[in-house]
DNA sequence: TGAATATTGGTCAGTATGTGACCATTAGTC
DNA sequence: GACTAATGGTCACATACTGACCAATATTCA
């Protein structure tokens, strides 16, 4: 009994800075340029404090992957609920998409790097097990989008959830990556969110063009 | 170098905090009535860290005591620089003063406590000397708007300073005193501040009426 | 009243948290 | 490919916190 209730509590506090200074720093120089000493003190703490709360610099980075996941997720599980028409459920899905990541461009590169190299970054299985579950969430969502249309009789009854779903998240991937690419975002979001919309509808429209005609094959 | 700014200001808000969590418990069950577990409890902290920032539940009471009087101080402070005629700086002085002690009884009751048993209270020299000096602060003040009437010819030039502040401050705390003695001050708040204003009017009329007159002796 | 019991201010040995000098390894330089 | 610099991670030491404990006092009750 007792009082660890505070000592949880500060501890977590105290977890929650170090996370929000690391945060701060990789999203500016990127993983590689940020040193643990550097963390430590923008933290107001000694490098071995931090070592008290993190196994590694990677175990840090994948934690804030983690925050950061969980509240994008906060952002679109409402959808579902929202009773809107398929179509329009994905496109506020990409709004939320594109909001997020165009504010959070460190963390779209994390996930995509993370996405693309996952073996490389070694991390416990643990870890890598809860990255795994929280991006299979977000598809959980899409398809749970792609589920309502096909229940609405918008989309095909018999279409391949997984593969549209990652067609769409990929859709949606692909031209941010393109995009960061090309240029910066500051000026282009109106290009880029019309860019992503325009795609989104004529491939939602290809899809429920399909209502009539059979099924795909699995994959 | 380093990191004791942090660790300095965590200190102190550990140690506000515990002055919080005793403040009200004194404040609402009075001094003896009060265990040191309770407070620790209360600030979520273990018996044993109370007594790593205070060595004494005492100490703590005159330290609280000496935080109200310096947030009264900084009220008052301004007082002088009003530019308001003397009488209306003591109208404003014993407004403040009344409002303060209204919201805060048990202060009042702690001070003129203090007041009436500085011996008692066996605290550290050092300590004594800091609650003496704090009240001395609030005595300049009122001899400060002494000085301001004699400067302006509403007073007697040759008035002692020290006994007509003691005069105006034994007014206004016998009449809180009082008060608190009778009554709740709730329902009388009206009473106890008309009462005051107009001793002290009369006292100041008094002692302006003395202008032509000759000096009093010291005492 | 005075012995038994309960309460509580204060202590201290043990634990959790934080510090920074240090080390091993790797990257960079010439 | 030897030398240097930088940096992730470690560890002995320091500080903050805990709660069982004790001595002294207050309370209860026969």
């Amino acid at each position: 009994m007792g009082l660890e209730e505070r000592r949880r509590r500060e501890k977590d506090n105290r977890k929650q800075a170090i996370l929000r200074a690391a945060r701060k720093l990789f999203f500016d120089r990127g993983f590689k340029a940020v040193t643990v000493e550097q963390i430590a003190r923008r933290a107001e703490l000694s490098k071995g404090a931090i070592y008290l709360h993190f196994r590694s610099k990677e175990e840090m980075y994948t934690q804030i992957l983690l925050n950061d996941i969980a509240a994008f997720q906060k952002k679109i599980s409402t959808l579902l609920q929202s009773g809107d028409s398929p179509t329009d459920m994905f496109v506020k899905f990409s709004r939320i998409y594109i909001d997020f990541f165009l504010n959070d461009r460190e963390l779209f590169r994390i996930l995509m790097t993370f996405m693309l190299n996952t073996e490389q970054m070694n991390l416990p299985a643990q870890m890598n097990d809860h990255i795994v579950k929280a991006t299979n969430k977000q598809a959980e969502v899409m398809e749970g989008i792609l589920q309502i249309g096909i229940d609405q009789g918008q989309f095909p009854k018999t279409i391949n959830l997984r593969r549209y779903r990652n067609a769409i998240w990929g859709l949606l991937n692909g031209i941010i990556s393109l995009h960061l690419f090309t240029g910066r975002a500051d000026n282009r979001e109106g290009i880029i969110r019309s860019t992503i919309d325009d795609s989104l509808q004529v491939f939602l429209r290809g899809l429920a063009s399909e209502v009539v005609k059979g099924p795909k094959k699995e994959e």
